[in-house]
DNA sequence: TACAGCGGAATTGCTAACGATTCTATTGTC
DNA sequence: GACAATAGAATCGTTAGCAATTCCGCTGTA
């Protein structure tokens, strides 16, 4: 109801609308629970309900909707407890990554890397927390990449979109970024002096330390629309 | 056209139709790279086409069939360096199980986790390898459970899929089992006994160890079918 | 013989429509 | 006034059908 039901341009294709769907429940347009009625995003979207139906299924494939049988889907609320776990399963994932880029990035990779650390340095040093959340997320994703792990640089990808509402969370409490800060760039040396079992270790601890600033967030989070 | 097209029974949702078409990609049925026609699933299954459609979709989400645009969908061929890919991200995730495991494990569990090594044990001393291949799979699962890791154990089961046909085959190498007993009957004790690091250690070791033996595999695996 | 051009068959992507199920608000009964 | 029964609206699950794209074998040319 709160929400602008503007119209959108025409989305043919299925992957399209799964894509807007997805955006528009990690942005919070859609909130934890919403119904998502089919004539409604058919509608919204100019895709038909087939389209819609199929789009849904992806989604509920990929945990950010469920959907009861003759009952349709909602956005799946992910509770604290949920969030933790996903972060936990970062923790060992990220940490694979970790030890791989080690291992294989190029000299040019690891001067790519420690530049970043530099750009969020500056960031947290003038407080601009934004910049610093972003490069931040820039880093993980490049180390995935840099692992050449591809099985779990995609299952990672995936995992982001569901927990998403509390990392965000995290990187506003207090005090925060100083620690995330000085974590990222201890992965970041490792990663770029080629310490394999060391570039694990810290990522896993940095994710360790999400884990600890999760269960320090209330129970359920404030709502970003309506 | 070497499979016996026999007619199963009706299927009337998408979930049975995914569940069908999987067990034909893992039972080997449908070889990789085999393209999967919509019109010839939908008879065989006698569902309508946008079901197995959807059901295709679905599939491709779990990484067991890929389609192209306008191309249709095939069964995803699995390279071995994919399978071992799967088997590093396995390694990670079962060890944070085994860990989790350990720590909440109730003394009947514990029993009963000893038993299915006594039962493995045994199957090997009588050289029923079929045996211990099923019930070393029953150990893994039953440690996911006792996790009460969910987010892991579910990414865990939909990953098993994809690479069974080369467990399948590890576990046909000479003198595997005997190797492998042993690692799992490691597992289960320091599970047994709550030590937790020590069971997140053993767990990785033992999956470190299916990586080694699929690298020793050659590079395609003989169909099953056909 | 090798190969580009072409036309029909096969197959996919999407949409509209129908029947089945669930939800909701009103009515009737105790 | 509380609560079960019921009718109508809302929504879902499935199927059939049409347009667009790709595949495949044929023909004609160098």
């Amino acid at each position: 109801m709160t929400t602008t039901p503007r119209q959108t341009e025409r989305l043919q294709d299925t992957a399209s609308v799964v894509h807007a769907i997805r955006e528009a429940i990690v942005a919070g347009e859609f909130n934890p629970g919403q119904r998502l009625i089919e004539s409604e995003l058919s509608q919204r979207f100019s895709a038909s309900r087939g389209t819609v139906r199929q789009a849904l299924a992806l989604l509920g494939n990929e945990g950010l909707a469920v959907s009861e049988a003759n009952r349709g889907a909602r956005v799946r609320p992910v509770s604290k407890a949920e969030a933790i776990e996903i972060t936990e399963v970062r923790a060992v994932l990220e940490g694979l990554c970790a030890r791989r880029a080690a291992a294989n990035a190029s000299a040019a990779e690891r001067k790519e890397l420690r530049e970043l650390g530099a750009t969020m340095q500056a960031a947290v040093k003038r407080g601009d927390i934004m910049t610093y959340s972003q490069v931040s997320q820039d880093v993980h994703l490049r180390i995935r990449e840099l692992s050449g792990q591809h099985t779990a640089a995609d299952l990672l990808n995936r995992l982001r979109f569901r927990s998403v509402r509390y990392q965000f969370s995290v990187a506003l409490l207090p005090g925060r970024p100083v620690v995330g800060l000085k974590e990222h760039l201890g992965v970041i040396k490792a990663v770029a002096a080629g310490q394999s079992d060391l570039a694990e270790h810290l990522m896993r601890e940095h994710l360790e330390s999400v884990v600890e600033a999760i269960s320090q967030l209330p129970e359920s989070l404030p709502a970003l629309h309506g």
